[in-house]
DNA sequence: TGGGGTTAT
DNA sequence: ATAACCC
């Protein structure tokens, strides 16, 4: 047994008053409560938790001789992640096999192109949070925020109600800012750094995989902050380094949630990077990108963002995708199909919920602009064939075959020639079933194989429960 | 660039 | 249905 690989040490000590202004506590003479109007004003505390190289984490696990040696996970001809024995030599995420190989002959590739292993360890993970905390939001499927003000005011109160004057932080503080232990926002962030500890010892114990995390006071500065130092570390910001932080990216599209598109609408407004669009005119910056968006950016642009954290709760779709050189007859594209749908249509009724819709989505073959020309065609499913997704999944898969082909007729003349090198079949608007549905005898019986063939713990199960009202 | 996901329009 | 964003 490995032990929880040690944190560096930048620990901080100093006395913890119980109030600053030497008072022994809470005046407040009016008749108001002292506590709500101390809450309202607390700031809020994030921890983003980003698992180090999570798929050759997993395929690791699965087989423990690819610990010590490079190993790269492959899909197609890309190696899209690798793990850190790799990176030494050269190894960079999502670069060509070709180059891999060239670059580290001894490269040892795993073909990661089903997605299986790496989502159930991802709700693994998402569920161990959930045991902490509601407050858990998915983003992709190695990252999970968590919003812990709660959590923290709970522990600052007893710190403070019995008589503990010393907090330590766990971790790293950005930019090495000191810590002032009369500031209780500073007090709220240390706090936060201890509890983003147990989230990684725990999930260390339990699932023996290794990752980041960040603490700040919202989405965007946790997510930035977790990537400061990287396998296995973690680290807190202080509010005073927020504009170091945010300033230290050299480019806007490192800000996240300015992709590409508004990148590129940026660069054409003399915008590069993230001092330009703090400085760059409101009203100008809101005529060429629409209020809404021009306004969500420059927020960020500045660290802020009130955006709240979303509880992921269960996937609101599933799908499935190949993609390929070339596909050019109906034949082919049913055979696909065919291919992408048990799969599928096992994740569906393992999760016990009833797609209404499903959609087919191609990409054409266009040596210019190669990977953005997707297009698709959605329809519901016909009630009679909602009801059979509680069963065998052969009952459904042809009828899903026959309309599925129907979405590509409406995309696609097959009677001229055609190029795809894409096929993704998604099932979405997942309903609960009838609640009298849910007193029959074969409904219990698949909660039980459920309950023993995937190892859930209790959280998923409450998950389920506690949503089947709504 | 893969094989997924989400939300907004 | 598409377009944008995220990994």
């Amino acid at each position: 047994m490995e032990p929880f690989p040690p944190p560096t040490e930048e620990d901080e000590e100093d006395w913890l008053r119980p109030q600053p202004g030497g008072g022994a506590a809470p005046p407040a003479p009016s008749g108001h409560s002292k506590s709500v109007s101390a809450r309202s004003t607390a700031c809020r505390v994030i921890v983003h938790v980003d698992l180090d190289c999570f798929y050759a984490q997993v395929e690791m696990i699965r087989n423990p001789e690819l610990r010590d040696k490079p190993l790269g996970v492959q899909q197609k001809y890309i190696v899209v992640t690798c793990n850190y024995e790799a990176r030494k030599l050269g190894i960079k995420k999502m670069m060509s096999v070709k180059d891999a190989k060239e670059k580290c002959p001894q490269l040892i590739l795993v073909n990661g192109e089903d997605l299986t292993p790496y989502r159930e360890m991802s709700y693994k993970v998402t569920e161990l949070l959930g045991e902490f905390c509601p407050l858990v939001e998915r983003l992709g499927f190695d990252e999970n925020f968590v919003d812990i003000t709660e959590i923290v005011e709970k522990r600052l109160n007893q710190l403070q109600q019995s008589g503990c004057s010393r907090v330590c932080v766990s971790g790293h503080v950005y930019n090495h800012q000191a810590i002032n232990l009369l500031d209780t926002t500073h007090v709220r962030l240390v706090i936060g750094s201890q509890i983003a500890e147990e989230f990684r010892e725990a999930i260390y114990a339990r699932l023996g995989l290794t990752g980041c995390a960040g603490v700040a006071s919202n989405k965007l500065l946790s997510k930035l902050v977790s990537g400061t130092f990287k396998p296995n570390q973690q680290t807190i910001l202080l509010p005073e380094s927020c504009q170091d932080l945010i300033r230290s990216l050299d480019h806007i599209q490192k800000v996240p949630g300015i992709g590409y598109k508004t990148t590129k609408r940026l660069e054409t407004l003399g915008v590069r990077n993230v001092c330009d669009l703090q400085a760059f005119p409101s009203a100008v910056l809101e005529k060429e990108l629409g209020v809404s968006i021009a306004q969500r950016i420059q927020k960020l642009s500045y660290g802020e963002d009130d955006s709240p954290v979303t509880p992921s709760g269960l996937p609101q779709s599933f799908s499935d995708e190949d993609s390929f050189k070339k596909c050019s007859s109906e034949v082919e594209v049913k055979e696909k199909i065919e291919e992408l749908l048990p799969n599928l249509l096992d994740r569906i009724y393992k999760d016990g919920r009833q797609p209404h819709t499903v959609r087919l989505t191609i990409r054409q073959f266009s040596s210019t602009d190669k990977w953005f020309n997707r297009e698709s065609r959605q329809c519901p499913i016909p009630p009679h064939l909602i009801q059979k997704f509680g069963k065998e999944s052969s009952s459904v898969l042809s009828p899903m075959v026959d309309i599925l082909m129907k979405l590509f007729r409406k995309m696609i003349d097959v009677d001229q020639p055609f190029h795809l090198t894409l096929l993704s079949v998604c099932f979405s608007n997942l309903k609960d079933l009838p609640s009298s549905k849910k007193g029959s005898i074969g409904f219990y019986l698949k909660q039980e194989v459920e309950g023993v063939s995937q190892g859930e713990g209790s959280a998923s199960w409450n998950q389920n429960c506690n949503r089947t009202g709504t």
